[in-house]
DNA sequence: AGTGTATTTCAACGATCGTAGAGTTCTACA
DNA sequence: TGTAGAACTCTACGATCGTTGAAATACACT
């Protein structure tokens, strides 16, 4: 039991809360992830995380407001063949999935989402407005918006059976084997 | 023995009951559905659900057990040429959604499975041992199983963008906007 | 040395939840 | 008609939750 009052040297306290935050949320959504479970693996009190958040909301914008940068995601790809376009949306799209935080934070959202119509609509934002304004430029046909659509639906649903469902053979598969599989499917997307 | 006592005057109540769970589980999952707030719904008492279920996970599995026949969701294709088969997977999926019973069921297996290690069991098995097992049949290539899961994360991500991110596109595509466009792209998986 | 301020804990509130158990109403049959 | 048992409600318990406000502590500065 830490004594009452301040604790010596720790500003760096909010942003453990954050780090912790963030893996909760990311294991578990907004609704399964208490106040309390995220307070208690920070070894700190809960009274705290109001104190520096405010509300559990802005816990959670705190947590997840770092950054993938979506906009970034699949740049610089405009001078390549359709089919190496397609590997390459794949690849990164995987690349940053194995990246702890970022996964957390996309999975966050994604849990998230299901249950909470505002988390649903950050999660939206997050596809349309970063996802879909950097894919969409890579697609020549009319209804390039929609097809961009399509791409992002392949990839959250390889995530929700990678990490929600844990299908067994997508869990075991290697990135490059999916990216091998995944990237023809995307390439008719973008013709 | 010869049996007294009061016969099932309103067996509909129960049937009432597990109708207006559907709905409330399919609409936001199982963590953020109360059993409160569907005994309100049903205008009826919380501990009747009890009375009947069990427990709420009993709630649960009663609202949810019927009804969707995954193994036969994709029979009959056999015959067909690739891209005949992928519109078909495509379209029956978009048709088996349109249905408020069958999306219900879908979506709460869905919604419950991303905080909730029970539930995703329960979605795995309905993706594996039902949609699975009558997909890979289809597809000649050694590592048709995979690919057989690839077809099911594509039509997945379209659940998610459609009900739970409800992006806009996806929302306002008409079923056959799709098969045209989900369609090729479910072929490359086939072959 | 003393004061202010940011950090942190503490205790408690009201709300909501799943569930248990006792009680009430209704109906089918002896 | 009497009664047993099923259908159904009522009340309440204990747990958990987000949040509040006051108190305790430690550091920075005068």
């Amino acid at each position: 039991m830490t004594r009452s009052g301040r604790r010596p040297g720790s500003p760096e306290t909010r942003e453990h809360i954050v780090a912790v935050a963030r893996r909760a949320f990311g294991a578990r959504g907004y609704d399964a992830t208490s106040l309390r479970s995220i307070a208690a693996e920070a070894d700190v009190d809960p009274g705290l995380l109001i104190h520096y958040f405010g509300t559990k909301d802005g816990v959670f914008r705190a947590a997840l407001e770092i950054t993938i940068r979506p906009d970034q995601l699949f740049a610089g790809l405009e001078d390549l063949g359709n089919r190496e376009v397609a590997e390459h949306i794949v690849r990164r799209y995987l690349t940053m999935l194995d990246r702890a935080e970022a996964r957390d934070v996309v999975m966050g959202l994604v849990r998230s989402a299901v249950s909470n119509e505002h988390a649903a609509g950050m999660l939206r934002d997050l596809l349309i407005q970063g996802v879909l304004t950097s894919l969409t430029p890579l697609i020549a046909e009319p209804d390039a918006p929609l097809r961009a659509s399509l791409i992002v639906a392949q990839l959250i649903g390889i995530a929700m059976l990678r990490h929600v469902a844990r299908a067994e053979l997508v869990v075991r598969a290697t990135d490059e084997e999916l990216v091998a599989l995944v990237g023809p499917a995307i390439e008719q997307y973008l013709q």
